[in-house]
DNA sequence: ACAAGAAGTGAATCACTATTCATTCTTTGT
DNA sequence: ACAAAGAATGAATAGTGATTCACTTCTTGT
């Protein structure tokens, strides 16, 4: 009996883990899902395909892991806008805002994650992912309820349409300009003022859904 | 110079071609894209795999065109609500019930054409199929802001954001319960009733966005 | 009836990559 | 320094299902 996993190595084996996963992010955030393969990312991990095998079970599993983190921050981010002060609308356009904003500042990520189509088991980690925003809503819609801010409503449905919304309009403008498959996924740059421009009449729509007030 | 095509011939292979574009339909309406494959379609139709290619370029050109079809009838329906009686906004709430529930009845297919993992041709379609829808809702928002019974707004946003919300909204209820990914798609059946208290908040939703009117 | 041209056939092939695994290299405790 | 236990390697393999194509069958005009 020699060998024993000990502190440094399990350091280490969490590096490799966490230098993989960093790629595998890397590469769908330049070429989406699609364009993802194994070898790439562990060459650009500087490691051996087979050590990928070492760390995740499969492909899939890597590349779920990498939506979800992916996720979680974004989700964070509109967590945290809803986080602030203000009624319920105020809270729910800021984190709308946000979300869009970082969307279209991140395009190719923004869309590998809204619509890019992907296996059905990270199709698995999607819906979680538009769970996850629409619970934040949720809540919020449901404080506004309480606080009477908002009319009474289904805030669960609400939430979802107010996901959808956004998403939705989001993914014109987000989805790669068609060309050769080949070539990796093209981002639609858009500058800030189309931006502003864009967002505006969908926080409104989104907020009208919600409050029922014209604004 | 003995063989000259002729109408006979001609209707023969449409026919073919015709048969082979149903049992492609009816493959992907009872186990999705991803179950569809061509030798089960080949041997649905009754003609052998090779006879497919000599209708259709390639897998993906099939199914595409499957679901164009399948689009058509749908976009169809939700123009046909739009076109009858009534302002503005009593023909978007024909149009997105006629949707919702027409989607709610037929899962499987419903799942498939909105949210189901395709491959990028196939998704290229589905992107105009929801433009299709937008069109269609863009038409008669416009209409609506210019009989004045609608606020002025970005018809075209949203329209998107229709679409988005009440596909969003959809998505839940309709995608296959998880399963051995082997096992067909399962659809979700829902009773009339429990369709109708899905529908009634997303509708409010999507025509308070709108309209901006409390409803 | 014949030959030319098409359409149909389906077993064999191909393409694509995820995954494996026999081998080599590292780490650890004695 | 040694042996035991992992970890890493990456060329070879395997699984999947789309696609091909040499051959057969059918249609047509003469």
């Amino acid at each position: 009996m020699a060998y024993r996993e000990t502190e440094k190595m399990r350091l280490r084996k969490a590096e490799v883990r966490e230098r993989i996963l960093d790629c595998a992010l890397q590469s769908v955030s330049e070429g989406g899902f699609r364009n993802a393969q194994i070898n790439q990312v562990a060459e650009m991990a500087g490691v051996a395909t087979g050590t990928v095998y070492r760390h995740f079970e499969s492909k899939t599993e890597l590349f779920a892991e990498v939506f979800r983190r992916a996720t979680e921050r974004e989700v964070d981010k509109v967590a945290e806008a809803l986080a602030g002060p203000g009624h319920a609308a105020e809270r729910l356009e800021r984190a709308l805002r946000q979300f869009a904003e970082r969307a279209l500042h991140g395009p190719v990520m923004a869309w590998s994650l809204i619509a890019e189509p992907v296996d059905p088991r990270v199709e698995g980690e999607r819906l979680e992912y538009r769970r996850a925003y629409a619970e934040h809503f949720e809540r919020a819609i449901g404080e506004g309820i309480e606080e009477g801010s908002l009319p009474p409503q289904d805030a669960r449905l609400s939430a979802t349409c107010l996901v959808g919304a956004i998403a939705e309009s989001l993914v014109g403008p987000l989805s790669p300009t068609q060309r050769t498959p080949t070539l990796p996924e093209q981002p639609a740059t858009l500058s800030d003022g189309q931006i502003q421009t864009l967002i505006e009449p969908i926080i409104t729509f989104c907020l009208q859904g919600v409050t029922g007030q014209r604004r």
